[in-house]
DNA sequence: GTCCGAAGTTCGGTATTACAGAACACAAGT
DNA sequence: ACTTGTGTTCTGTAATACCGAACTTCGGAC
């Protein structure tokens, strides 16, 4: 993780950094877990230290002991914190609604992301009806340049930051219609500029596409961006443009709702 | 909290405890976060150790600098730890292509809790398509005697242990309709164990009625509960057995899963 | 059945580190 | 301008987090 700058070297308390990293290797470690072993061999340090931070951290619900063995798995009060951490951030709560009537009308899966300094992050997910299911992990931060989100944020950004955003995150390869080069990119955000969505035609994963819109915050400065997620199989090529302006009334509908109206009634 | 168990006194780091607790500090607070003043107040702790330990968890992600100030709310980290918190406990997993299911089925908002000691966490939530949206918290320990998923798990559970729990959990009245007596209690669970559904019939919420039905694991020990909740006003009285039957039909479809079927297919 | 190895756990000494508190800076309200 | 509340910086000190070595427990392998 390169950019973290408000990450002041002083002040940093190293048991609480450890512990918060020893976090970040249990979730890489799947559902079986972690034994202490090789906790202390991924942190670095003692075993002895390991078995305390994973203790301490069992206590306050953050870990939680597996059944088997004595391995360590997430806590569920992590669930909790998350779910509130979304809610807090009143994009999340406000778009809920939003996002559902988008995957309702649409029969697709939704998501909705932040805008954090030109990268999405997702923060909700409604799935669609359908059978398929996709496996899209909420609070990660996703490339921008191969997807719909992506783009659509990309697009409303001018082209010297987009230039250093990308040299920053490069433009790796995952299909043959990704986009590699800047210029192709630029091109393409123009596009997106003049419809209004920006569509990600397998460029990510193959055999998936992606229609994405961008929403701004009451300043009017992009806030993020929603996108519907279908099998390109399941969609014919001409009803994409359809489906692209459905994305941009519905993010127009929630720039409407985060810029005006202090009717943030709350319960 | 009274039972953390798992709470060994011995082995607490002091730094990883407290900065544990700041987080819980800062979700209590709620959308406009916390400054450092407050922290150290709710922590017992002076100013700069507050710093100290808000930007260290910062830095993780786990925190974050709000716009405004210098406050801080719940970090976006959260809410990817909390997504791979769901996924990794296998039933959360397991279970969700069967709440998508019962969702669908009702049109109800669904959800999925898991057995802890005999209080149920939900796990997983799936809104219904109606213009009502519950503010159902995940990862919260629910109360056992006024919910339908309560319930459905407090009537696996032998008469001793129902007891001894709720001795500890309390019954508080939320409603008139709530129940208020072990007797009371225990004779509705009785009931559920006929029928092999529980109802919670505003005894939770004025106006809100839940359906809940208990799950298995391959043990045959009891794994948690799903349940649907609606207004009580958009379904008739003589509907509600049927919605327990769905119920009940889609709990023992999950039971099937949990149970047999090494077809655990990892994607 | 016994031995080995690797896992988790315990304990105490040491110096690192987290902590408190006082002083500073900055803002907003009176 | 003074006051009162912020958040921030700094430094000394003693508490504490850390390591390492010894101990225990478990499960195969031979």
């Amino acid at each position: 993780m390169p950019n973290i700058d408000l990450a002041d070297e002083r002040y940093r308390v190293q048991s609480v950094a450890r512990a918060a990293a020893l976090l970040e290797l249990v979730a890489d470690a799947g559902p079986q877990g972690l034994g202490v072993t090789e906790m202390a061999q991924g942190l670095g340090v003692a075993k002895s230290t390991a078995l305390s931070l994973a203790r301490t951290l069992a206590a306050a619900g953050l870990l939680r002991g597996l059944e088997v063995g004595a391995r360590y798995g997430l806590g569920l009060n992590l669930l909790r914190l998350g779910d509130l951490a979304s809610q807090q951030t009143s994009i999340g709560e406000l778009g809920l609604p939003v996002l559902h009537e988008l995957s309702r009308s649409t029969g697709m899966t939704a998501r909705l992301a932040v805008n954090e300094k030109g990268y999405p992050i997702f923060l909700e997910r409604v799935d669609g009806g359908g059978p398929v299911r996709f496996h899209a992990p909420l609070g990660q931060r996703e490339e921008p340049h191969c997807t719909a989100a992506g783009k659509a944020i990309l697009a409303q950004m001018d082209e010297a930051d987009v230039r250093r955003l990308i040299s920053e995150a490069g433009m790796r390869v995952h299909t043959p219609k990704t986009l590699s080069s800047i210029e192709d990119l630029l091109g393409d955000l123009e596009r997106v500029r003049q419809v209004g969505f920006a569509i990600d035609d397998e460029e990510e994963s193959e055999g998936v596409f992606c229609a994405g819109a961008a929403f701004f915050d009451h300043q009017g400065r992009c806030a993020g961006a929603l996108s519907v997620t279908d099998l390109k199989l399941d969609v014919p090529l001409r009803e994409i443009q359809a489906l692209g302006l459905t994305v941009r009334e519905h993010a127009e509908r929630l720039s409407m709702i985060l810029s005006g109206s202090s009717r943030t009634a709350r319960r």
